[in-house]
Parts: structure tokens; C-alpha cells; sequence
DNA sequence: AATCGAAATATAAACGTTTTTATTGTCGAT
DNA sequence: ATCGACAATAAAAACGTTTATATTTCGATT
């Protein structure tokens, strides 16, 4: 038996036809029972079937593709900067090709991930992807304000799932995080504990999220009737380098924050970092409120408050999504906006502390 | 122009026919001028790569690897721990992702991805590659004392290269770090500045690169002719809880350690916060030496001493060497053993403290 | 008893390549 | 003039599927 199935495995594995020869039916039968069609008898399928088990058959994905066009592929961008010695970058993709990885788990689809290094080739990536039929379907996150890809690919109705919205009205498959709700939570905390220069380390303004959060910090002051602390927003990279050196010249203004609102974990250890080298105490000097990537803020010291999101569920929702808008699904059923959990490990508020 | 290239583009791709429809030579014409055979003559090769880029002709991939059985791809396998919550887990794959891609940008590869869970799963999906012939080339990581996928991919003659040695003595592709020297080198420095008794945060025994760890600080030991702490040694996944248990737990116990060698920047995160966290300074009461994964070390308060290989090399040179077997180069040449450049960013000497 | 329709299956074509084999045409040697 | 060798190209088969069309069988209807 195992000696028998390893002599099977050596030899050429089995096609349609091997199968059409053991039960005797024709190879378009064949196929017709695997694929489930109603017109093969039930007891034909049946014997089928048994000959697919038994011989261990699995169907050739590349003559299917051919003649079907199908490629059962799934394809992933996965950005990554240009910059040197920046390795903390993209760590959280780990997670999302993991949760794409169990949500088409189940299915007949494969993941290919192909990396891209900006925007533009991002673009060229997609429409290769679609030009040559590299997949059946396109994830991809880094949106930007007004996204080439989400044109291209709405237009020729090709199936995708982009992490992050655009702001263009368009009708398109998304999962997205609620960044305007959690800046504006973020701001709103920080302001009811008494601060009111408040910093803001976000992504580059092209980003369609970084405008989400603007907006979100703007309209937690507005509703508070304070100005906002516009000025105290730094925009860049989210380096840890970039991090610091934001901390440290905000820090070293003529009117420095109180308190620092991170994008991500990366930035947050880098004014972290800044805040110690300058010799402030996250707690007692500034406070600092961060949006958590990889769970690691419960282990800086001092613990800080983050508003954490699983970021396996967004990729196992995108990998969802995918499937049903390939399988057919219309793009405006397939949408999720999640709201982050805020977990509070300070007071965040000014206390006694004297302003600026 | 444009338009013109826009229909072409909407219209169904050309093929090798529509280029012989172009061209009036017959498509075995066609492939065997565009793939390079000296049988067809200059000129008219000439003539249907002309025609060729004109009509932007791309080889249909799928027909290819029907034909020649290549499918144009290299799988990874990346992964990725079954432990929820743990969300550092695995940041440095995106690296090593971005390295492989890098390596196969000039080729005509493209890198599908496959998520496992754990050994068991990689050796069936390695399986699943061979035979179904998902892939022309297989790269993974994360290797075992005896791993069960080395043997089975020599035994199949099948092109991989694997991130990191297993203790037989097979032949094989493989790029690693030097972690036997690395260790030794860690532990050396330690001893030399005083310490007696030191800790080693590692991995789980049945990984390859754990023994070889622990082979190197033994060494170091034995070199200073001084019994080896070998009661410090945590064995665990590399979680930040783990180093935080792990240190916690070693502080407290009767002959505690006066410095401790951490395998990643994940498990020394966890060594910080439980020494903050019992009110020990790193530099004062501990010393921390760790191997830094996607440098960040520099940004923990304090700074700590580390041993840093950025890890998109080790990308760069898995997905070199990939090709470069899977061009038929025997897996002798493909092998590199990479040794981390040591950062000091602390005296790691006791100095005038007092042992124990 | 002849005919029809439905059910079940078979045949053949197609997807886009590569490769093996066959067909031209040209030229030099006999 | 005839033949063979060679170069250049064409024709055909094959890879493993799916699918459109054709064939067979059989029971029911006229």
C-alpha cells in the first residue's frame, strides 16, 4: 500500500484521462462529474469520484487555467519602501498575508504576492495582472487620495479589495480601519484630560488615511470650540527615525506639545525613544497615545494607551471579500469599516501639570 | 497613438497566431524565434520581434507552462505561528519577502506565497508543490535538527534553498546566519566584562539554529575554562511575552543572571519590560546583548548592544541562489553562512558591580 | 410500429504554447 | 541533368482541461 502510493507519486500523476481509462467513461464526463455537472448521472459521479480519490487525482491547475482563463490566483501587493535601513517598514504585512492566507484557505485559490515600491509601480504591477490574466483577483492597501489603481481597476471591472478607501465616490470591494473616528477619539481623550497642543505624527498627506486622521483630530477641537493644533502636525514616513526626530523638533518649539498622538508602533517607539533622550516622562512630562500594529506598546515602558485592531481579521476580511467579489458578489455588499479598541493603560491627562 | 494602444489593450491580448497573422510566418516560426533558436534565420527574427513589441506581445504564461511543464514561479513558504495575539511574530518575513522579490525582479519568476502554520504543514505543502508542480523552486525557513523537508526535497531532486542549515550532512542550497559564532561572540564579550552567569534567551530546542546557539555559548564557556550557565538558558517561542516570563522568572530565582543574550528584538522587548518592571537598569544592575531583526534596538531607552545582518540580504541571496539552481547550478556553489556586524551601544562589563 | 424526447454519454474542438516531424527551396557535387 | 545536403520554414501533435455539438439508448407517445 504505501510502497504501492509512493510508486504512484514517482510516476506521472494521474490526468483526466488516466481517470477515463480506469472507469472507462470519456474525459468530458470525466470533467463533468468533477465539476459537479447536473447532466452526469449520480451514479456515474459516484464511480468517479472513487477513481479520483483512488488514483489521488488533482486537477492540473495549468491546463484548467488555459482553457478556462481562471489562474486560480489571488494576487497581493505588498508595499515596501525604498528606504534603506528602514527594516521595521511592513512589518504588519506579515499579518495581513496571514489572514488572506486562512481566508482562502478553504478555497482553490492560491496567494501571490508581488511587492511593489511605490505608487506608480503599483500601477504598472495591477495592470499587468489584469493585461495578462496573472490572477483572478487583486488586494492591495497604501490608498491614496485619489488612487490610479482603484480607477483601472473599477473600470475594467476587475475584481479587488483595497485596504483603505479612496475618497472618490467610487463603488468598490474595501476593508478599512474608522481613522477618522479613532484620531478623533484619540484628540478627544487628550483634550478632556486638559491638553490643548496636541502633536499629530501621521503619513504623508497623499495617503488617503492620513486625511482621514486630519480630519478626525480637526473635528475632535472644532467640537471641543479650541483651535487645533495644526501646526503640531508632522507628516512623514513612519520610520521610527521619523518618529524621533519629529518628537524632537516639536518638543524643542517655542510652543511644544503635550501630548503626541502616533500613527503606528514604529513612530510611537521612536518618540518614545526621543522622549528619553530628552529626558521627559510619557505619564508625567507628555502624554503619548498610540495606535497599535504589532501589540508590542502593552511592553514599552511605560505601558501607553493604543487603540488596537487585530490586524489578521482585516486580512482574513480582505481575503473574504475577495473571494465573494470574484464568485461574483456585487462590490457594494462588500465593505467593513472597523473601529479599534481603545485600551487605556494611562490617565492621559494633564493632571496637575502646568500647560507648555 | 494612445487610443490605438488602448483598443489593442481592451481587445484580447495578441498572441503567437495574431503574430503570425501579422508577419506571415507560422507560429512554430514565431516561438522558436522569440525563444531564441538558432534555426530561423536573422532576418526574419528580426522581422517578428519587431512585430512582437509592436503589437505587444507577452508569451501567455499559462499556455508556456502547459506546454514546457515551468510554471514561472517560486513558492515561499512563510510562517506564521498558530498563537493568537502574538503580533510580532514573524515581522521580519516582510524583509526577506522584499529581498526574494528583489532577487527575481530581472527573471521571469514571480513569487507565490504559502502560509504553514507549523513543520508539519510545511512538509505537506512542499509536497503539494512537487507534485502538483505548483512551482519550479521552493524557498522556507524556520529548519529543524532533521528536517524532514530537506531530505524530501533531495530526495526529489527538487530546486530549493532553504534559510538556515539542518544538522545532517546533505547536500544542499542554503543561505544562514552564523549562529554559533554569533552566540559564542555574544557570551565571549559578556564573560570578558565580568559576568559569571548569564542568560540565553533561545528558541525551541528541536530548531537547528537554537542548537547551534546554544553550542556557541557553551563554547564561550569552555574557552574561559568556566562551567557553562546552562540553568539560564529559556527555551520558548520568540514572543515578547516569552521574554518577559522568561526573565522575570530567572531574575527571581536564587542565583540570578547579570546579563542576558536574546535571540531577536522581539524577546528582548519582553527582557526590558520585566527588568522596568522589577526596577533593574539595563547598563547598571543588567547587561542585554541582543540579535537584531529589524532595527530597532537603537530606539530602546537605553540603547543596547547588538549583533545586526539586515535581513533583506539574506532575501537577496535565498532568491539568487534560487535561481540560480533552478538554472541547474549544483547546490555546492549555493551556499553562505552570514556573520552579523556586532553594534556596541554599551560597556556590557559589570564594571565595580557587585555579582549576584 | 414508428417517432419523439430526454437522458446519458461520446466526440471533437479549443485554449496558447513548444517540439517533433515534414516540406519546401537552393546550391554544390557528381 | 540528377542527386543529396542543407537551410529555412511549415505542419502537426502534444500538454490537460472545458465545452459545444453529436451520438446513442431507452421509454413514452402517437
Amino acid at each position: 500500500m504505501a510502497a504501492e502510493s509512493r510508486i504512484a507519486r514517482r510516476s506521472a500523476p494521474p490526468t483526466i484521462k488516466t481517470l477515463a481509462d480506469i472507469t472507462g467513461y470519456s474525459i468530458a464526463t470525466i470533467s463533468k462529474a468533477l465539476r459537479g455537472s447536473p447532466v452526469v448521472a449520480p451514479a456515474t459521479r459516484e464511480v468517479i469520484f472513487n477513481a479520483a480519490r483512488e488514483a489521488g487525482y488533482r486537477a492540473n491547475a495549468r491546463g484548467m487555467a488555459l482553457r478556462t482563463g481562471r489562474t486560480c490566483q489571488a494576487a497581493v501587493l505588498m508595499p515596501v519602501t525604498a528606504a534603506q535601513n528602514y527594516e521595521w517598514d511592513g512589518v504588519e504585512y506579515t499579518q495581513i498575508l496571514s489572514g488572506i492566507s486562512q481566508a482562502l484557505d478553504g478555497s482553490d485559490y492560491r496567494m501571490s504576492v508581488h511587492v511593489v515600491r511605490d505608487a506608480a509601480e503599483g500601477c504598472d504591477v495591477a495592470r499587468r495582472v489584469i493585461d495578462q490574466g496573472l490572477a483572478d483577483g487583486l488586494i492591495f492597501s497604501g490608498i491614496l487620495d485619489d488612487d490610479p489603481r482603484i480607477d483601472l481597476l473599477v473600470e475594467s471591472r476587475f475584481p479587488f479589495v483595497s485596504l483603505g478607501r479612496c475618497r472618490q465616490p467610487l463603488d468598490y470591494a474595501h476593508v478599512d480601519i474608522d481613522n477618522e473616528w479613532a484620531a478623533h477619539a484619540a484628540t478627544a481623550r487628550l483634550i478632556a484630560g486638559g491638553h490643548r497642543r496636541i502633536a499629530l505624527v501621521n503619513p504623508e498627506r497623499r495617503l488617503s488615511y492620513a486625511l482621514d486622521r486630519i480630519d478626525g483630530f480637526t473635528r475632535a477641537f472644532r467640537e471641543a470650540g479650541l483651535p487645533a493644533s495644526h501646526d503640531l502636525v508632522a507628516e512623514g514616513d513612519l520610520s521610527t527615525q521619523f518618529g524621533r526626530e519629529s518628537a524632537t523638533r516639536l518638543l524643542q518649539a517655542a510652543e511644544p506639545p503635550t501630548a503626541f498622538v502616533c500613527i503606528n508602533e514604529s513612530t510611537t517607539l521612536g518618540v518614545l525613544s526621543a522622549l528619553g533622550s530628552l529626558g521627559r516622562q510619557v505619564g508625567v512630562d507628555v502624554d503619548v497615545i498610540a495606535y497599535d500594529d504589532i501589540n508590542v506598546s502593552a511592553y514599552f515602558t511605560p505601558p501607553i494607551t493604543t487603540f488596537y485592531q487585530p490586524i489578521e481579521v482585516l486580512g482574513r476580511t480582505l481575503g473574504e471579500f475577495l473571494l465573494r467579489r470574484m464568485a461574483g458578489e456585487e462590490p457594494k455588499e462588500l465593505r467593513q469599516i472597523f473601529r479599534p479598541k481603545l485600551i487605556e493603560r494611562q490617565p492621559d491627562s494633564l493632571g496637575g501639570r502646568l500647560v507648555g
